[in-house]
DNA sequence: TATTGTTATACTCTATAACTATA
DNA sequence: TATAGTTATAGAGTATAACAATA
């Protein structure tokens, strides 16, 4: 349990962090707002999904990923397709040009990070992804542990997923 | 220095956070919106400043903060008396009823992340904070936060990224 | 009747540019 | 001429509600 000054200044920082996110959000290409990187990071990170599935995993309303999803549908970034299994729903699928801006988004935000971060360890980052992960969890998003087999420890260990559904 | 792995996963953590801040952003009251509620807080944490100091701290564009400010202004949480040292200048500074709806905000606030964190240590929260303090700094703003650091008073050098705040 | 997804509408936040009034 | 601040405009993100098609 921490202090109320502490979580004030926890409130600060979470309201301050987006002065970065819109530093990241300047180096993405004219037509792939914001939006458009997180459908593709997602699709990218956890393969061909369902409309609904997406959305828990952007923690956004469906309407609103229903237009994201449009949006890099209509620059072939990715494919839908209906499922076989429920005539409601679409699969949605990364395409190959997708996998290429994918790719150039890495590139980008990579760039970016590596430069600003030049003088943070490995830990220290590590971290960071570490608290921030558990944050989500802990704000009831059983979404997005990514499960990427690469280099990226973190997650699991410490998230403490409450059985609670998103909003 | 990190890997190209990592960096991929503090983007996506970054972006993903948002989701924190939206919930967070979900209790305040129907007229305080979070633009509102930041220069509220901003104003409590450091006094009475110009409008270019606060532009500065919001990391935004003046133009933005104006608005913002516009809007509390218009609800008398804050008032705006001329400079006397700059005619052009305004300075801001917290009504009784703006404090009051600062507190209010507060109060909202830290119970909602009592709520969320009940399982995290003192600690834990500390280094979230420290870390999320230290990556702002790192994308070159020199914004402090009184709390942790002390040492950045108001004439700061404008050198974007030569100020660091390592904590 | 409930669920998946789309669309229409509205609100907030942000940046750019044009404008004023001072410096 | 340059700076502090305002306003107009436009673009992006999000949520709610109404709707279609299917379960």
């Amino acid at each position: 349990m921490a202090e109320r000054a502490q979580y004030e200044e926890l409130a600060r920082q979470l309201s301050a962090i987006s002065a970065v996110k819109r530093d990241l959000g300047r180096i993405l290409p004219a037509d792939c707002p914001s939006g458009s990187a997180a459908v593709l990071t997602l699709l990218g990170r956890h393969g061909d999904m369902r409309m609904s599935k997406l959305a828990e995993l952007l923690a956004v309303d469906m309407s609103v990923t229903s237009r994201h999803v449009a949006h890099v549908a209509d620059r072939g970034w990715i494919e839908r397709s209906p499922d076989p299994a429920d005539k409601r729903s679409r699969i949605l699928r990364l395409t190959d040009p997708g996998r290429a801006q994918l790719d150039e988004l890495s590139r980008r935000s990579t760039e970016l990070l590596a430069e600003r971060l030049i003088d943070w360890s490995d830990d220290d980052v590590g971290r960071l992804i570490q608290l921030m992960t558990r944050l989500r969890a802990s704000f009831g998003d059983c979404r997005s542990t990514p499960r990427l087999a690469q280099a990226a420890p973190v997650a699991e260990s410490v998230a403490h997923r409450t059985t609670r559904t998103p909003a």
